[in-house]
DNA sequence: GCTATGACAAGGA
DNA sequence: CTCCTTGCCATAG
C-alpha cells in the first residue's frame, strides 16, 4: 500500500463524530496539496468502509458528491444526520461549522512539513 | 513511460 | 447560486 493511501486512512480514521473534512483538506494533510480527487479514489476503492468514516468527507463547496452505487449520497446524508450534522435536501452542508480542525499534535503524528501546516492554517484556520 | 480516468478545487460566466 | 472549464495527480492498463 502506498504512503498516500496510508496517510489518507490514518487521517480519515481520526475524524471525530459530528465533524467533516473536505477532500482537499485531507490531501493537504497527507502532504499532497492538490490530490483531492485521489482522496476520493482511495475512499472509493477501500473495502474497509466499516472501519473508515468515509461519510465525513465531503467537497469543499459543502456538498456531498459521491456517485458510488454502494455508498449513495442519500446513504451518506443519513449517516451524517445521525451524528448531528445538518444536511439539506440538496445535499448541502455548512462545512465551516462542522469542519474538523486538528490540533498541532495530530499534525505532528503525520510528520507533516511546516510548509503544509502553514497552508492548513491559512486555508482552514487550523 | 504514456494515456485515460476521476467520491475534487477554484475561478469565470 | 449553479454550471462549465481548466488544472491536478495517484492509479490502472
Amino acid at each position: 500500500m502506498s504512503k498516500f493511501k496510508e496517510k489518507v486512512f490514518e487521517i480519515v480514521r481520526r475524524v471525530p463524530e459530528g465533524k467533516v473534512v473536505s477532500y482537499g483538506q485531507v490531501a493537504l494533510m497527507a502532504g499532497i496539496p492538490r490530490a483531492a480527487i485521489q482522496v476520493g479514489w482511495v475512499l472509493h476503492i477501500s473495502d474497509e468502509s466499516d472501519k473508515l468514516p468515509w461519510w465525513r468527507v465531503i467537497n469543499n463547496a459543502g456538498r456531498i458528491s459521491t456517485t458510488c452505487l454502494e455508498h449513495t449520497a442519500q446513504n451518506q446524508k443519513e449517516k451524517l444526520e445521525k451524528e448531528g450534522v445538518k444536511v439539506t435536501k440538496n445535499l448541502k452542508i455548512d462545512i465551516e461549522k462542522y469542519r474538523f480542525r486538528p490540533n498541532p499534535k495530530f499534525l505532528q503524528n503525520l510528520s507533516l512539513e511546516d510548509e503544509y501546516i502553514f497552508k492548513l492554517m491559512e486555508k482552514y484556520g487550523i
